[in-house]
DNA sequence: ACTTTATAAATGAACATTCATTTTTTATAT
DNA sequence: ATATAAAAAATGAATGTTCATTTATAAAGT
């Protein structure tokens, strides 16, 4: 192993221990000693690849939302009808979702806490826009209900974030079969 | 002012400086001793109405729920005929989340946070029942689709948690117009 | 007088971060 | 290949601060 890919795995392992913890115990239950030690290295060494624990946390975030808007767009091409499109993009997300529970849930917080500077979030807003501009296209084409592009994530894409959350609890199980039922309902919520 | 009603008192002060430091920094930056600044007392009095820091937060979860559950129910009786009972229900809850920002905020960190005890989660939960009823209902009745409550919760209800997060982050700002359409696709979604 | 309510000050633990060294890696010279 | 010097990476042990909670004492209410 050589110098650049020892220093990336240091670096992964330092956002698998903080995802871990953020994950089990929550953002103001994971400090950086716990960090530390489930990432195998010494508290300072943290300093040594972040600026402090605001930095760690944020720089994780932005490589979270990367991860995820990369499986988002998987086998997506513009070429597709809106329909395909938007079901392709949604069951990416909704199996993302559904096996990286870890990041799922680290999202699910930082969204919905202060617990990311507005810089970054802004940031990690950027990486969906093929599906804005898919859902603008469905529009044009009198698709797509004409809705500000908020409301139509809200009742598509945001469900699953509960849904997994349920899931995680062990208090609703998806299947198969109401995958399939699930993506009908987001889909009459948005089309006309 | 007599005694019950000073105590009374202190303890929604208390409840109030709680809400207020979550909402704007998370749990992860709302110190015992600004709580206790915030609601004009000192820190040892917290001591006096909560065991600890954790009874505190979780008491006052079930308050705001038990606040929130008031809310989603007024002027809804049983009589009324499904679609008619279930937009009364998402209007109230609507009101309460576009109204009572700081309230759902903390609401929407306690549920995407490992903050809250599972004792006082669950408590939570129940407040829901008359809308479950409701939907059940409205299945019997071959109005709403065939699906889980969570499922129902989440194309219907859960979205509005994020597009509330919108307009608090002024990113998205909701009108009376809007509010009619965003109901429709609610109904859309789970309708039959 | 006595009980309740409140406090300021104290306590010890936990925290993020830094510092003085040590260990490991890399580059250079033999 | 081997030894050595310079540089980089990593560390354990401090540091000073912040934290939740307790204690001893005072004020207020009955």
């Amino acid at each position: 192993m050589n110098k650049k890919e020892k220093i990336a795995d240091k670096r992964s392992a330092l956002f698998h221990a903080t995802l871990t913890l953020v994950h089990n115990r929550g953002f103001h239950d994971a400090p950086m000693n716990k960090i530390a030690k489930l990432a195998g290295v010494a508290p300072a060494t943290i300093y040594l690849y972040f600026q402090n624990k605001q930095d760690l946390i944020n720089k994780l975030y932005i490589e979270i939302k990367t991860s995820f808007s990369t499986c988002a767009f998987k086998d997506y091409k513009e070429g597709l009808s809106v329909k395909e499109g938007f079901e392709i993009i949604w069951n990416n997300i909704a199996d993302y979702k559904l096996s990286k529970i870890m990041e799922a849930t680290f999202l699910s917080q930082c969204d919905n806490t202060p617990m990311i500077d507005e810089e970054y979030r802004k940031e990690g807003l950027k990486h969906l826009q093929p599906l804005l501009d898919l859902w603008e296209r469905g529009q044009e084409e009198g698709l797509i209900k004409p809705l500000s592009p908020f409301v139509l994530y809200a009742f598509t894409i945001y469900p699953m974030s509960f849904l997994m959350a349920m899931q995680e609890r062990n208090v609703y199980g998806l299947t198969k079969k109401t995958r399939k039922e699930i993506f009908q309902s987001a889909w009459d919520a948005i089309s006309i």
